[in-house]
DNA sequence: TCTTTCTATGCAACTCGTTGCATAAACAAG
DNA sequence: CTTGTTTATGCAACGAGTTGCATAGAAAGA
C-alpha cells in the first residue's frame, strides 16, 4: 500500500485538507494515482492518529471550515524509509486489452466504437498535460534553473506525456486491425 | 469488475484448471491483469454456481486430479453483454511515479539504484515479448494468413512491445534527469 | 527414507477500495 | 423562500484483493 506515501508528497508539496487532497488527486496525481475522498479521509485519520501529520482547524469565511494537514517529522521519516526499500512491481488492469482478445469470440467491429472513445479520452488527457507543461515548464525559467523538485515533477509529467503518445498510436494500430479483420468478411 | 471477463476469455481461448488459469494469469494475461490462484478459485466458483462455466473431473496420472473449465453458454452471453457495455476508466497505480515525486524531500541519488532496476525488469520483459512475437506471429503463416483471434492476440502483444519501449525510454530520461540534479550539488 | 519440488485445490482472516448515503455551511438563481 | 451547487467531512456496508496457512498426490534427488 502506497496511498499514504502519495498523500505524503502531496501533502510536503503543498499542505491542504482532505477535500483539496481528493481534487488533486483527480487532476494531477490521479493521473497515476487514484483514489476516492471516502478513502483520503479515512488514510488521513489513520495517518493523524500514528503521528504522521498534524492537523490545524482553519476557519474560512463564505464557506465551511476545514482540517488543514501538514506533515510531521514521524511521517517524513516514514516516507523516506519507503523511498529507500526496494518496490513493488506495478500491478495492472487494462480493461481494454481483455476486451480486445474477448472480441475473437464476439463482434470485432462492434468494438470500434470503443476504441474511438477511448483514443478521444487519451487524446484529450494529452492536451492537457502538454498545456501543463507549456504552462510550468517554458518560457524564461526553463531548463537549468528549476529546482531538483520541479525538475522531478517535470520528468513525471513527461511519462504521462510519452504514455499517452504510445497509447493513441497503439490505439490507431487497434482500430486498423479491427477495420482489417472487418473488411474481408462483412456479411 | 472484470476478474470474471478475464477468466472467460482466458477459457474461451482455451479451457482449463484454476492451477492453469494462474499460471497463465502468471504469464501472458498477467501482462495486463493480475490475479492470484485464491482470487481465481473463489471467483471460479462464483462463476460455476452461476452457470456461467462447465466443470469437468479430469483424472491424470503422474499428478493429482484437475477440474477442467469451459465457457458455457450463459457465460458466453455474459461476456457478450460486457463486451457492449461503455467501459470503465482505467485506475492506474504508479509507484514509481510517486518515489519519484517525493525523492524532492530526500536524497534524490538515492532513486538511481531503484530506477535501475526497474529498467533491467522492463528490458526483459520486452525481450521476453518480442521473442514471444517472433514465435507466434512470423514466419509461412504472418500477415494475412492469421484468423482474427490470432490478428486480435497480436495487436494485445504489440501494445505491450510498445508499453515497454516507452518505459525503457522514459526510464532512462529519469535517470538522465536524477543524474542532472545529482551533479551540481553533491556536498 | 526423508526432504524437496511441482501440481492442484482450498479456508480463514484481514486489508483495501467502492458505493450509497448523510450532514452542514454558504452562496446563487428562480 | 425554496432549490440547487460548491465546499467540506464523514459513516456503514459491501465487494475486491492479499496474506498466511493447510492439504495431498507423485516424482526427483540426497
Amino acid at each position: 500500500m502506497a496511498l499514504e506515501h502519495a498523500i505524503l508528497v502531496s501533502l510536503l508539496e503543498q499542505p491542504g485538507s482532505g477535500y483539496e487532497l481528493s481534487r488533486r488527486f483527480e487532476r494531477s496525481i490521479g493521473h497515476f494515482w487514484t483514489a476516492t475522498h471516502q478513502q483520503i479521509y479515512r488514510v488521513l485519520k489513520r495517518m493523524e492518529s500514528d503521528g504522521w501529520i498534524d492537523v490545524r482547524e482553519v476557519p474560512q469565511q463564505a464557506r465551511p471550515d476545514k482540517k488543514e494537514y501538514s506533515v510531521a517529522a514521524p511521517g517524513r521519516a516514514a516516507l523516506s524509509r519507503w523511498l529507500h526499500e526496494p518496490i513493488e512491481p506495478e500491478s495492472v488492469r487494462h480493461d481494454l486489452a481483455v476486451k480486445i482478445r474477448g472480441a475473437a469470440f464476439d463482434d470485432p467491429a462492434a468494438l470500434i466504437r470503443e476504441v474511438e472513445r477511448h483514443r478521444r479520452t487519451h487524446s484529450d488527457l494529452l492536451a492537457h498535460y502538454l498545456a501543463g507543461e507549456r504552462r510550468d515548464f517554458t518560457g524564461p525559467g526553463a531548463d537549468g534553473a528549476l529546482d531538483a523538485g520541479q525538475e522531478l515533477q517535470h520528468v513525471v509529467l513527461r511519462g504521462g506525456i510519452a504514455y499517452e503518445r504510445m497509447t493513441i498510436a497503439w490505439l490507431d494500430d487497434v482500430l486498423a486491425t479491427l477495420h482489417r479483420i472487418g473488411a474481408p468478411s462483412p456479411t
